[in-house]
DNA sequence: TTGCGGTATGCAAGCGCTTACATTGCTCTA
DNA sequence: TAGAGCAATGTAAGCGCTTGCATACCGCAA
């Protein structure tokens, strides 16, 4: 079953004439090893190409500086920058990132989460606090270190890195609401399986609340994808009374309303105003570009690798809790009436 | 050392009444036992929450079941659905994927390749078919099996699951050709790292030599994103001579041509045309859409997943060489005139 | 009853690496 | 000059899993 092509440590030794200890050393703690064996050593390792095994590796040390990702979905770019910069920070520590994902779907998510464990994952990164019992049971039996991002739950003892989604959708509408609109109408996530969507939602309802002749006409919610955001808009348009502005959980979503109101010889925004989140690449380069909630992926990412990294090394006295702002990025969407 | 959460097969032989040999067959090949057994072992496992030792297993089989992707980057969405097409072939045969990036750097793609053969890739995809000898020399010594995409040499004797760049290139060329225009213009990516660009180029300045009344009036190398896009459209449109089309290389660069243009109050396609290359969700969204040249990342990415398993399987007889074929797509920044 | 073939299971040897502990050969001090 | 102290290296015991081989047990035919 040996691998004749690769070399192994033994190969190594006997290369360099010294023990397999001393090789191992030499790679992990180079301090330890005189300069002239060191010399020999890295000659042997360099002539030969040698690769540890992982394998060998993970089974001796019983950690794999491997740590994984679940996230809902590789298909739009809501993710990816905070992955980016996620992984960025690993990288430095020399860590390397495992990505999965869930499609939304918690079957999926937990299904995702026992491979990348059986993977070798020394941690999680999850989107999101919601998921089923059994999930929360597994990664507690397990004792996994883990820490959630894109939220900030308030109850709750894992580490989080996010923002308040509730208080984002309250923001944004209360913008919206400032622009004196008062017939609104909403686009968003399926929020079954999405707890951040469904957190968006509260604050949008409540910010409408506050402001007494305002109103919601219609919440539809969908997929994200352009297909379904439009299909989603033109029915929140069928209706006999016209909503003045549509808020979106997504910038996908706001994009997707965007095409279907020019289908509809709709003007945006002089006849309909849309706003969107996450600020994602997508909404600088629609015409006219997106009024939206930026996320601050890049941040939430990086600061996401640090408390997972100290949470490995068990450093102590770390803040666990970390709540980042959203801001409103004002673009062309949106109208005053 | 021994981590005291994570049960073992021992601790699961335990509960079990067998012997750890029955559990493993159990699980790697479950007709090997009898049905009561198998019982008794699945209960325990559940029960343990037992979920096998990745590092272990690695080692005992000298193989991981896990194959990496190393992609120039993961900003823009040009590689974004064939790895997911990838993926999903990968993962309904039970392999898992590691994703690694180069940023369009031969030296960070040589560490990317051996960090993923450090993590246990039991193969690798990569995109494009240059690399520097000392890449090629460690491919070669440790004989690690690979798929080229998004190319498909007709030298070399790697394994690959692309299309011909130079072709595609001179096709939508041809395309502007034949709508009148004769004052063109490139913007492309950075040719030295990047093969598939430079095959384009090839492919434009040959179909533009076709046609002794059209000229190539200047050509821009730059980054994929919008800005440096913008900024080389702006440098070609600052000459005297002005083209008629813009022709580039990307989706994203035509996209920051487009931002450019319109900043400078030109109208697309009316005052100047610009076309794109790969067909990525973002063509659609602009206006006018983007006429692009439309790259079957979907079937890549499945085919190259059938290719390396294959390859890893050791199962004789396969193609592997499989040009597909790409499609012009007309959509609104082309004018005939 | 014996012995045979077959099936279900156990035993134990690695896979390549790390690391606690042992050993060696110094230098330096008393 | 003996012995302590230290730095450099070697020895060998696992880490958790798979798998070739040995073993136990069954029913059945001779």
């Amino acid at each position: 079953m040996r691998d004749s092509n690769r070399p192994s440590l033994e190969d190594v030794a006997g290369l360099a004439g010294v023990s397999t200890a001393s090789i191992s050393r030499c790679i992990n703690s180079p301090q330890k090893v005189a300069e002239p064996t060191r010399q020999r050593i890295q000659n042997a390792i360099e002539t030969l190409g040698y690769v540890p095994h992982f394998g060998g590796r993970a089974l001796a040390r019983n950690r794999t500086n491997t740590i994984g990702a679940i996230i809902p979905t590789m298909d739009n770019a809501m993710f990816a920058s905070g992955l980016q910069a996620f992984q960025e920070a690993l990288s430095a520590a020399g860590v390397t990132l495992l990505v999965g994902s869930s499609n939304y779907d918690p079957e999926q998510e937990f299904e995702a989460i026992r491979s990348l464990l059986s993977q070798g994952a020394d941690g999680l990164l999850l989107i999101g606090a919601a998921r089923p019992e059994k999930t929360q049971a597994f990664l507690t039996q397990h004792a996994v270190p883990h820490v959630l991002a894109w939220c900030c739950p308030k109850t709750g003892h894992s580490p989080c890195v996010g923002f308040d989604n509730q208080k984002s959708g309250h923001d944004i509408t209360a913008h919206v609401l400032a622009h004196g609109h008062r017939k609104l109408a909403v686009i968003c996530g399926l929020r079954e399986a999405n707890d951040r969507a469904a957190a968006r939602v509260v604050g949008i309802k409540q910010a409408i609340a506050t402001q007494s002749d305002a109103q919601l006409l219609g919440l539809e919610e969908c997929k994200y994808s352009f297909e379904e955001a439009s299909a989603a808009f033109a029915q929140l348009l069928s209706r006999p009374e016209k909503p003045s502005a549509v808020i979106c959980g997504s910038d996908v979503l706001a994009v997707g309303a965007m095409l279907q109101a020019r289908e509809m010889g709709l003007r945006v925004p002089e006849d309909i105003s849309i706003t969107g989140f996450d600020d994602i690449s997508l909404a600088r380069v629609t015409t006219p570009s997106l009024t939206t909630v930026r996320v601050p992926q890049h941040s939430m990412g990086r600061k996401a690798a640090e408390v997972l990294l100290a949470l490995l090394n068990q450093e102590p006295g770390q803040n666990l809790r970390h709540e980042l702002m959203t801001t409103i990025v004002d673009r062309g969407t949106l109208m005053r009436i």
